[in-house]
DNA sequence: CGCGCGCTCGGG
DNA sequence: CCGAGCGCGCGA
C-alpha cells in the first residue's frame, strides 16, 4: 500500500505530499517516521492509496507507525488542508496544532502498567502460592501485576503465566491532573431567562449563537446545560475560555459537574498530564475539552456544541503562524459537525455583534442578573479638575474619599491600572536623556522592588542609573505611574491598610496568580492593585469599590479598536464590584470625561455604544466594514529587512495601483516601534474594502527571503 | 529543514 | 591550482 505523507518540517519547500510504501492497515491520520533525504523525519499520513504515480524504484518505505489509533481523524485532516490554504502556511504547522507539543518531541511516553488476568484453571497442586494466586485471580478476574507480586511473589505469577493459566498485559494508564480538586456541584435550576435562552439556542436554525449578557447574568450555567445535553446525546463538547480564566475554581466547577468526562488542555499542566488528557479525549474516554485558544483543536469526535466564552478577548487570535482566529476554526468545526457554536460576552466585539444584528447569527440577550442586583454605579472623576486644584497624585479626591469609607466599613477595594512597574520612563532632568532598551526602541520601566530597569518588550533587565550616562546629572525624574508606585503611594495614604499587588511581576508561574487571588478572596488584604489580570472572571463578594486609575490609557491608542477595548475594560472591571450583598461603586478616572465611549460605558449601554461605534467605523471605513492588512517585515539586519521590504512593497504597490477601487489606504512605513528584541520592523499598511485581493497579497508575501521574516496580519490586534 | 553539489572567488 | 563559502535544488 502507498501512504501520502506530509513531513513534519515547517517549510513551504517541503510542503507537499511524498508517497511512501507501507503495510496494509496503516490508516490516514497516523503519525509516522519516514526516511527523508539522508535522515529520518516525523510525518503524518494524510491519505492511503493502492498505487503511486511516482517511479516505483524510487519509493521508500515508512520506517515506523506510531499509534494504534491514528492521532488525527478525518475531520482534522480535512481541517488541516482548509486552514493551510486559508492562512497560507505549510500543512506541517497546522498539523502541529492538533497535537500536544511533547508528542512531536517525543519527550513523554505513555505510562504503562502490567496487569494479570485469569484465563483458565491449571494444575497447581504442588505449588501453594500459585494456587492462592490463581484462585484470587479467578475471583477478581484481573489485577495489577505489581500488587500480585507483593501478595504471592513474582515467581508464582510468572509460573502461572508459563502454564497459560493467566495472561499478562501492558495497559496504558493516564496521569490525571487536578485529581485532588473535587468541588461541590451547586444545584442548577435555570431561571426563566436562562431557560428561554437555552430554548432559543435549541430551536435556532443558525450555527452561530451570540449570548449577550452582563457579568452575573448566568451565561456559564447556560453553557453547562448545553454541554450536559451534548453528553446525554453521546456527543462531545469544546469549551473555550481566555487563558487567564482557566482558574482552579473554574476547573473544579467543571469537574464537579462532569467528573472525569472533562479533560483540560492548557500550558499549565505538566507534559505527562497534557499528553494523557489529550489521549483521553482522542479515545473518547473524556468528551468535554476545556482550554484556551489552542483547545479548539481538541481531538474529539461527534461534537455536540462548541462554546467560546468572553468571545471578544484578544487571546483568541493567534500571534504566530498560522495566525488563525479561534472563531474561524470553531465555525469550520461546528459546520462539519452540524452543531451550535455559542459565543458569550458581556461586551461582544463590534464584528460579532454586527453579524448578529444583521441576522448572520442568533442573538440572545440576557437582561437580568441572577441575583437581580443592579450593576454598580460608575462615577467619573475628572482628572483635569484634580490637576487644577493642585492634586498631582494618581488618586482623585473622590477615589480617596471612597477608599477611606470602604476601608472604614471593612470592605475590600480593587484598583486597576494597566501598567506594571513603578514608572514607565526614567528621565534625566538635566539633559532630557531617557533610559532605553539596547535591543528594542522603547523606554525602560523602573521597578522599585528589584531597583532595576526592565524592558517590557523583551524582558531585559538593567541596573538602575545612579547618574545620567549622557551628562552625568544626578537629578532623575520618574515619569508615568505603574502598579508599584500606586502601592507605595497607597501605603503613605493608608498606612494601616493591607495591600496586595497582582501583575506579571508578582506572579511566578500559574500558581502565583491563584495564590494572590485566594489570599485576597479570604480577606487577607483590603486593597488589591493590579493590571488587566485582576479584571477577569474572579468573584470577590467583599469588594464594594473598584477604582479605574487611568481609563484613558487604552482610549488614546492609535488603533481603531481602542474605543471597543475601553468599553470592554470598564464593563469588565466594574463587574468586579458588589457581586454579593453590598451595592458596589466604581470610580473611573479620566482626562476626557466627555468621551462618548466612556459615557456609554458608565451607563452600561452596550447597544448605544454599538450604534455609536459601528456607525463611526462605517463612516470612516474601518473593520468590520473594511479590512486592515499589515505586512510585517522583520530582521536583525536593518539593510536586509529593507531589502525584503522592497521585494514585497513594489508588487503590492502595483496591485494597489491596478485595483484602486479596492484600496482605502496604502503605505509603507517604519513600525511605531522600530525594533523589538533586536529585530528591525518594517511594515506595509493597507486598508481594503473587502477580502477580494487577500489571496493576491498573500501570494506576493510568500517571497523567499534570507534572515528576514515576512508575514501578513489581518485586522491586527495592535499596531506596535 | 538539512544536506550535498557545484560554482565562484581569492590567495598564492 | 586549490580550498573555503555560499546559493540552489532535492528529498518519495
Amino acid at each position: 500500500m502507498i501512504a501520502e505523507v506530509i513531513v513534519d518540517i515547517a517549510s513551504s519547500e517541503v510542503d507537499r505530499i511524498f508517497d511512501y510504501v507501507c503495510d496494509e492497515g496503516v490508516k490516514p491520520g497516523s503519525r509516522v517516521v519516514v526516511p527523508f533525504g539522508n535522515t529520518h523525519t516525523a510525518g503524518f499520513v494524510m491519505a492511503c492509496k493502492e498505487r503511486s504515480e511516482y517511479p516505483e524504484q524510487k519509493l521508500r518505505r515508512i520506517s515506523k507507525v506510531y499509534d494504534e489509533l491514528p492521532a488525527l481523524n478525518e475531520e482534522c485532516l480535512a481541517l488541516t488542508d482548509a486552514l493551510a490554504k486559508r492562512y497560507r502556511c505549510p500543512k506541517a504547522l497546522v498539523l502541529r496544532l492538533f497535537l500536544p507539543a511533547e508528542m512531536r518531541t517525543g519527550k513523554v511516553k505513555e505510562r504503562y502498567l502490567r496487569y494479570v488476568a485469569f484465563v483458565k484453571d491449571a494444575d497447581t497442586s504442588r505449588a501453594k502460592k500459585q494456587a492462592a494466586a490463581l484462585s484470587y485471580l479467578k475471583e477478581h478476574k484481573k489485577a495489577e501485576g505489581r500488587i500480585l507480586d507483593e501478595m504471592f511473589g513474582a515467581a508464582a505469577i510468572k509460573a502461572l503465566a508459563g502454564k497459560g493459566a493467566v495472561e499478562i498485559t501492558r495497559e496504558q494508564v493516564r496521569r490525571s491532573p487536578y485529581e485532588g480538586i473535587a468541588g461541590s456541584d451547586t444545584p442548577h435550576t435555570l431561571t426563566q431567562e436562562q431557560r428561554a435562552a437555552v430554548e432559543s439556542i435549541r430551536a435556532s436554525s443558525q450555527t452561530v449563537q451570540l449570548l449577550h449578557g452582563v457579568t452575573g447574568s448566568g451565561k456559564t450555567e447556560i453553557y453547562l446545560t448545553l454541554i450536559a445535553e451534548a453528553l446525554e446525546q453521546d456527543k462531545s463538547a469544546i469549551f473555550l475560555v481566555p487563558e487567564i480564566s482557566l482558574t482552579p475554581q473554574m476547573l473544579s466547577q467543571l469537574r464537579a459537574r462532569f467528573g472525569s468526562a472533562v479533560a483540560i488542555l492548557h500550558s499549565g499542566l505538566s507534559y505527562g498530564e497534557r499528553f494523557d488528557e489529550w489521549w483521553r479525549l482522542r479515545t473518547g474516554e473524556a468528551r468535554v475539552a476545556v482550554g484556551a485558544r489552542s483547545a479548539i483543536f481538541a481531538p474529539v469526535d461527534r461534537i455536540g456544541v462548541i462554546v467560546i466564552d468572553e468571545e471578544h478577548d484578544a487571546s483568541y487570535t493567534s500571534e504566530s503562524t498560522p495566525r488563525y482566529r479561534t472563531y474561524d476554526v470553531a465555525l469550520r468545526r461546528a459546520t462539519y459537525h452540524s452543531c451550535k457554536l455559542v459565543l458569550g460576552s458581556a461586551t461582544p466585539s463590534v464584528e460579532t455583534y454586527l453579524d448578529a444584528r444583521e441576522g448572520r447569527s442568533n442573538l440572545i440577550s440576557l437582561k437580568n442578573r441572577i441575583n437581580s442586583k443592579p450593576m454598580p454605579d460608575i462615577i467619573i472623576a475628572d482628572m483635569r479638575e484634580e490637576v487644577r486644584h493642585g492634586n498631582p497624585s494618581a488618586f482623585s479626591s473622590r477615589l480617596k474619599e471612597e477608599l477611606t469609607r470602604c476601608l472604614a466599613e471593612k470592605r475590600q477595594a480593587m484598583l486597576f491600572l494597566n501598567r506594571r512597574g513603578y514608572s514607565s520612563t526614567v528621565v534625566c532632568q538635566e539633559c532630557g536623556y531617557v533610559a532605553q532598551c539596547e535591543s528594542c526602541d522603547v523606554s525602560l520601566t523602573y521597578h522599585s522592588e528589584e531597583d532595576c530597569l526592565k524592558c517590557h518588550y523583551c524582558g531585559a533587565k538593567y541596573k538602575m542609573l545612579t547618574a545620567c550616562p549622557n551628562c552625568g546629572g544626578v537629578r532623575i525624574r520618574y515619569g508615568g505611574t505603574g502598579t508599584q508606585r500606586v502601592v507605595s503611594e497607597l501605603r503613605k495614604l493608608y498606612p494601616s491598610a493591607r495591600i496586595l499587588r497582582m501583575d506579571n511581576d508578582t506572579t511566578s508561574g500559574k500558581e502565583g496568580h491563584y495564590k494572590i487571588l485566594r489570599a485576597f478572596a479570604s480577606h487577607e488584604a483590603d486593597i488589591l492593585v493590579g493590571t488587566q489580570m485582576i479584571a477577569k472572571g474572579h468573584d470577590f463578594p467583599e469588594v464594594t469599590l473598584v477604582g479605574i486609575l487611568d481609563a484613558d490609557m487604552s482610549l488614546h491608542f492609535s488603533d481603531y479598536r481602542s474605543g471597543e477595548r475601553t468599553f470592554q475594560l470598564v464593563t469588565q472591571v466594574a463587574g468586579r464590584s458588589g457581586r454579593a450583598q453590598e451595592a458596589g461603586k466604581v470610580v473611573l478616572q479620566t482626562y476626557s470625561p466627555e468621551n462618548n465611549v466612556l459615557r456609554y460605558a458608565v451607563r452600561y449601554d452596550y447597544a448605544g455604544f454599538f450604534e455609536y461605534e459601528s456607525s463611526l467605523r462605517k463612516a470612516t471605513h474601518f473593520p468590520p466594514f473594511a479590512k486592515i492588512v499589515r505586512v510585517m517585515v522583520t530582521g536583525e539586519k536593518e539593510e536586509e529587512a529593507i531589502e525584503a521590504l522592497k521585494k514585497v512593497y513594489y508588487p503590492l504597490e502595483a496591485l494597489a495601483k491596478a485595483h484602486r477601487e479596492e484600496f482605502l489606504f496604502f503605505n509603507k512605513m517604519k513600525s511605531p516601534i522600530r525594533r523589538i528584541q533586536n529585530q528591525y520592523r518594517y511594515q506595509v499598511l493597507m486598508r481594503l474594502k473587502g477580502d477580494a485581493l487577500l489571496s493576491a497579497i498573500y501570494d506576493i508575501c510568500s517571497v523567499k527571503t534570507r534572515n528576514v521574516l515576512v508575514y501578513v496580519e489581518e485586522n491586527p490586534n495592535n499596531l506596535s
